[in-house]
RNA sequence: GGCGGCGUAGCCAAGCGGCCUAAGGCGUUGGUUUGCAAAACCAAUAUCCGUGGGUUCGAAUCCCACCGCCGCCUCCA
């Protein structure tokens, strides 16, 4: 089945098309490197992982870019006042690049505990100020853009389709500017390509005298650098579309000459407890905050993906709760599956099972080709689940085709743990002592000795052929 | 003011005109299994999809009105 995506730019669904067959070019809009990045943060990454993912299920090969901005955007209007890497260097009194190189530590970390795949560059806005200048000139001297002093700002009046990603128009914009125009400006809605200020921490060289890019030509410059001057997907937070992708789309095509983005996906923001999450609020919780708090890495990479991207998923710790039971469940599976498998019990397959295997495979994907339904996707898996705990007379061989499909499956939803297969030593003997205790139904011992592993962080469940099996209490 | 979205069981969440006497997950209750557990399996948990009208042979799904909630509109993923 083909992909079908909904695309922000005409706001339909559409069939997904890569320019080259077989592969796609892939944009997604990274952090700011100001602070720990939080949940909301995540989720929009996620959402790019997940598709990336998928995409790669379906055998197509992704070049995948996430741009990190570690200059910073403005904090007031696009025109005056500091950024926030400056804002919150001059707090810490630090150099802006090394509160920008500790917070992309941090947000680097965060992704590697929720599995993200690392996209294949992240390019850094502070190393690509000399493509941002190349594409100012450009535009300069193609007459989409107009110096004033040492600033240069892009005339949107002379791009015609400004607007047409978020819906809005320039009259519209006009009627609700809540900002004081710059007088220096042509257009209340013209924006800063470069800026000259002499307070601003991070000075760069350029035609126009010292100064520093505009909050938007970061993406332009670098996506044309690493996948060209037109590519399949974009995708970032809802946030995104006005203004940051819409100037996006006037400079990179005002530059280039070519259509800049064939589909654009964004995410909408996360809710906590069904209310917008901010910092007023206190509710914006970082990675590592969730993880203090006891809960499981994979849980909240299930929770973050668990939801329609295009919707306002209400994150709840209870929701976090009930991510963990769906992954142990999952897990479990797993491990019951590593067992038959390991049973030598030998067989043909049985075409039934080959069927629920396969069809299984066909259905998830169908889900999610369309606009990644993931709570469908997801209610296929836990069908398919249901279906092999039933069927415990398999042979290795189909054990085997079973954990296979699971394994694909989860190469797009990346939530499960690799099995840790190393039991100690002493938990075995415990164990051992358990099984003498029962053979000879001394059940008051053999479950004192149960709690005795419990206590050292491991769980033991008596499986059907008198055995036994292991689970840790995996820590975070 | 402009634009957009949502309201489905205790909670989260699919479905978007007939296969819906409404997926799936979590939770709860009962049962099977177990020495007891855990896990698993089975069954029950919405006769109905915010409210009121309408269109249709047929609506959770389309239209209208109303109520409630939420997001965006140059800080934000």
């Amino acid at each position: 089945m083909s992909l079908k995506l909904y695309n922000t730019l005409t706001r339909k669904i559409e069939e997904f098309t890569p320019l080259q067959q077989g592969k796609v070019g892939m944009y997604s809009c990274g952090p700011t490197v100001y602070s720990h990045p939080h949940i909301g943060n995540f989720r929009s990454f996620l959402v790019a992982d997940l598709l990336k993912r998928f995409l790669e299920f379906k055998g197509l090969k992704v070049t995948h870019i996430m741009n990190i901005t570690d200059v910073g955007h403005l904090v007031d209007d696009a025109d005056e006042g500091a950024d926030k890497l400056e804002e919150a260097a001059k707090k810490q009194k630090k150099d802006p690049l090394e509160i920008a190189k500790f917070y992309t530590e941090s947000f680097l970390e965060a992704s590697k505990l929720l599995n993200i795949k690392s996209p294949d560059k992240y390019p850094k806005a502070t190393e690509h100020i000399k493509e941002m200048i190349d594409m100012i000139k450009i535009l300069v001297d193609k007459g989409y853009a107009y110096v004033v002093g040492n600033n240069v700002y892009y005339d949107v009046t002379k791009f015609a389709n400004y607007g047409q990603l978020s819906g809005n128009t320039l009259d519209d914009l006009n009627a609700g500017a809540r900002i004081e125009v710059n007088q220096e400006k042509k257009n209340p809605q013209d924006f800063a390509l470069w800026k000259h200020d002499t307070k601003h921490l991070q000075q760069w060289d350029s035609p126009w005298g010292k100064g520093f890019p505009g909050w938007h030509i970061e993406c332009s410059a670098m996506s044309s650098k690493y996948l060209g001057a037109e590519f399949d997907i974009h995708t970032g937070g809802e946030d995104n579309i006005f203004p940051h992708h819409e100037c996006e789309i006037a400079q990179s095509e005002a530059a280039s000459g070519k259509k800049f983005v064939h589909y654009w996906l964004h995410t909408h923001f996360l809710l906590f407890d069904g209310e917008k999450m901010s910092k007023s609020k206190g509710n914006l919780y970082t990675i590592q905050e969730l993880l203090d708090k006891g809960f499981k890495k994979n849980a909240i990479r299930y929770s973050l993906i668990s939801s329609h991207y295009r919707q306002n998923y209400n994150f709840t710790f209870d929701g976090l709760k009930a991510a963990e039971q769906a992954i142990d469940k999952i897990q479990q599976c797993v491990l019951l599956l590593t067992d038959l498998r390991g049973n030598k019990k030998e067989g043909k397959i049985r075409e039934q099972l080959q069927k629920l295997a396969s069809n299984c495979l066909t259905e998830f994907e169908n889900a999610l080709s369309d606009d990644l339904n993931i709570s469908k996707a997801l209610a296929v898996c836990f069908d398919f689940i249901r279906e092999v705990n039933k069927a415990s007379d398999m042979n290795s061989a189909e054990a085997a085709v079973m954990l296979d499909t699971i394994n694909k499956i989860d190469s797009v939803l990346g939530v499960l743990e690799t099995i840790d297969k190393e039991v100690p030593d002493n938990i075995k003997e415990l164990a051992e002592k358990r099984k003498t205790a029962k053979l000879g139904k001394y059940w008051k011992i053999a479950d004192d000795v149960r709690a005795e592993i419990m206590a050292l962080g491991w769980t033991i469940e008596d499986t059907p052929d008198g055995g036994c099996r292991f689970k840790r209490r995996e820590e975070t």
